[in-house]
DNA sequence: CTCTTTTCTTAACCGAGATCAATGAACAGC
DNA sequence: GCTGTTCATTGATCTCGGTTAAGAAAAGAG
């Protein structure tokens, strides 16, 4: 599948496309591979584009005297709308690449001039937009009330994958927790699995 | 001001309405009065509409074992999209009145409609629900790694307000903290600004 | 004003995660 | 293959919030 598939891909989730909007994405040149460790966004940077992975992870993180505090891990399929983007405003955090990737940018301009050009996408956009947000209020809550034993559990449930392809002293960060803790915790699970 | 201002009000934060914008908005009879401790949205319900607090404070919670878990304050100009609405699925939480509220209610056809009628609205909308979204991202962020007691003074900061009008067993619920615990804080905090 | 209910505080004890330090295991570079 | 670095585990000690229980303070009801 060659890089711009990727994109025909993601919107066909939503919507059928036609030929000719399938040719017109295709044609948008949006789209670029990183390599390992390459930098999205910087601390402090205003982001000028937003962004969709179609392929690797990318983590987004604060640096807290030299600590990397991990915030999320985006996937396949993972639209990414920095804070800093959307207020343009200097960026809190970093973003940067866990794996080579291959990812599509966006603006707010061209999202305009296409919605302009294809109105049938404007309720696709705003259901995209509220379901995001959707995501994220039921992950604050989750992470409000259950203790880092449950969330590791969870995050076992709901995105295996995350587990295999990151280190693990990253998932104690996204956790919120230090590396030892998660080892005892996961030495925890295991003796009690046993019984 | 009578009831239907508040929503005219709301709209000219972000943008100057025209004298037929604001005869077409009062005229739109979707705004309530609710009395302290009435119920917005139960549990397992699925959510019709989704609310603009104009006046007063709804708390959205879970019950645990009985137990209220705070998840979320509204006030004044807060919109409440819930998860139930969205999704249109059975709702994980309850919205309740923490005070007499003023409240307007809308729908995902009525603001179509509205939408179609004034298309200038429709990147403003946009922009709201961006904001709400990276809002939400910037709680979560904050959340993760601060403690308690950081981000109750963080909440002295950021909504002094919130503090005085709500009792203090619900901020600690809403901490994700005891009572018990939010007492000590506050112990702590005035023991240590007066060394 | 008194009585009841709700809300807030204090104390004692416990457990989970943080911290510091040391050791093992996995892996890349030469 | 060895060597050095990165990553994961384990142990000892400490801190903070949870839990339980009791009592003080504030708010409502009559």
């Amino acid at each position: 599948m060659d890089d711009q598939n990727f994109l025909v891909a993601y919107f066909s989730q939503y919507i059928k496309l036609s030929e000719e909007e399938i040719q017109l994405i295709k044609n948008e040149d949006i789209i670029r591979e990183y390599k390992k460790n390459d930098i999205l966004l910087s601390e402090g940077q205003i982001a000028q584009v937003c962004f969709l992975v179609l392929k690797g992870c990318v983590k987004r993180y604060y640096l807290e005297d030299g600590e990397e505090k991990i915030m999320e891990f985006y996937t396949e399929n993972d639209p990414i709308a920095p804070v800093s983007y959307i207020n343009k405003e200097p960026s809190k955090y970093y973003l940067s690449c866990v794996e080579p990737c291959i990812i599509s940018t966006g603006t707010e301009e061209r999202t305009q001039r296409f919605l302009q050009k294809f109105p049938r996408f404007v309720p696709i956009f705003v259901k995209i937009g509220d379901h995001l947000a959707a995501k994220k209020q039921t992950s604050l809550d989750d992470y409000k009330n259950l203790t880092p034993e449950i969330r590791y559990q969870k995050l076992l449930e709901d995105r295996p994958d995350l587990v295999n392809r990151v280190p693990q002293y990253m998932i104690a960060s996204y956790l919120g927790i230090q590396p030892e803790s998660l080892s005892r915790i996961r030495k925890r699970m295991w003796s009690n699995s046993k019984k």
